[in-house]
DNA sequence: GCTAGACTAGACTGTCTAGTCTAGCGCCAA
DNA sequence: TTGGCGCTAGACTAGACAGTCTAGTCTAGC
């Protein structure tokens, strides 16, 4: 194909460099926030900081689509409640937690509370693609273990915002303070299923 | 008394001046987070810059005073656990919702998240004072009720933890991303009281 | 070989900010 | 009255940073 076609969005060469950035911006981001500097993140990419505009227009842009790149659903399939309540929320719980309280969920979480105020779209946009999608996701599944008698009935989008909370509620804020776990609590297996269990003797009625 | 001995610190006008650059200093960092500007405090306070450089030398420890000046407990007093455990979780689960999810209470933290890597020591010492420390209160709170056999025996601290995660996990958040409540939701009143109940729920012996 | 377009290195501009400095004001004790 | 002290207003320095610009290179179709 004629080479005039080509530009920064078609050119594989330039795609993989677009890349490269986003790569290397979503690191930075993570490690130093919004106020990380252009320059960082060229040198990060290995790449001239006029290729940064040429790709992306402005930091503002790069931010935008940097954050919305690395968000994504949390909601692993959590199956038909039918068959094993408690399995099922373990497994979100697992996925859940380990999205949240990485280093890189921790970063962005970070980064992104900080501007929140001065992206205030981009910041309701990430939150809807995010937990709140995973909210809803999670209260469906509520409605129907309701419907099926396998929970009381309540709120399910409040029993969701309750599960999600207890997940990674005090320890992620723990961790975005920077405050190390202390050696005598319990191992990560061992938390997800006193969450879960807390959960389900609070919302499982009595049998 | 010789006015000789007067300074930034003995001298009662300076004194009230510092005050007022603190209050100025918190309203602008809860606005605006470690980014604003001196000029803007100062300007804020109606007061020279100099002054606040008399009285703290720096912004960061002008930022490092205020912060620490504006966490204080949150553990109001839970009472004996004897009388009325679900009257006691309610009082705080009342107060520390107020705090948490403010709009003060939210800048703050959000200010502080931002900056926590920046300030790591700091940061540490404000989770210690502020949100462990209500930990601390609750979990002991917790022993007591379980002693007297109103709770399952579990790890008190864990469950003080899930307490606090429960009221302002994904809740608080939401407000940090800016995104307002779905209006269709519980009153604040009905929030605490469902969240204590399903903790109750969870943790209290079966009757 | 020529051309077009994306790339590179790095100089450059304009803006913003922490922090300093200066000159002068107002207060109070001696 | 005077001198010391903290204050004020505002100019200033030094450095960081977003974004632009320039000069020149590389690649690939024509």
């Amino acid at each position: 194909m004629v080479r005039s076609t080509k530009s920064a969005l078609t050119d594989p060469v330039s795609r993989a460099k677009r890349t490269l950035v986003c790569d290397a911006a979503i690191a930075v981001f993570i490690e130093d926030g919004y106020g990380a500097s252009m320059d960082r993140i060229a040198n990060r990419a290995g790449v001239a900081k006029q290729t940064l505009y040429n790709q992306f227009g402005s930091k503002e842009n790069l931010f935008a689509e940097v954050i919305r790149q690395s968000v994504d659903d949390i909601t692993v399939s959590l199956g038909e409640p039918g068959h094993d309540l408690r399995r099922a929320l373990l497994s979100f719980a697992t996925a859940f937690r380990a999205k949240a309280l990485s280093v890189e969920g921790l970063g962005m979480h970070r980064a992104l509370i900080a501007e929140a105020p001065r992206f205030p779209k981009l910041a309701r946009v990430i939150h809807e693609k995010g937990a709140a999608n995973a909210r809803e996701t999670l209260a469906n599944f509520f409605r129907s273990a309701m419907e099926a008698g396998q929970m009381r009935k309540l709120d399910a989008q409040f029993a969701a915002e309750l599960f999600m909370s207890m997940l990674a509620g005090f320890e992620r804020v723990r961790l975005l303070y920077g405050v190390k776990s202390d050696p005598t609590s319990l191992n990560e297996k061992q938390k997800c299923a006193a969450i879960v269990d807390c959960f389900l003797r609070a919302l499982v009625p009595h049998t």
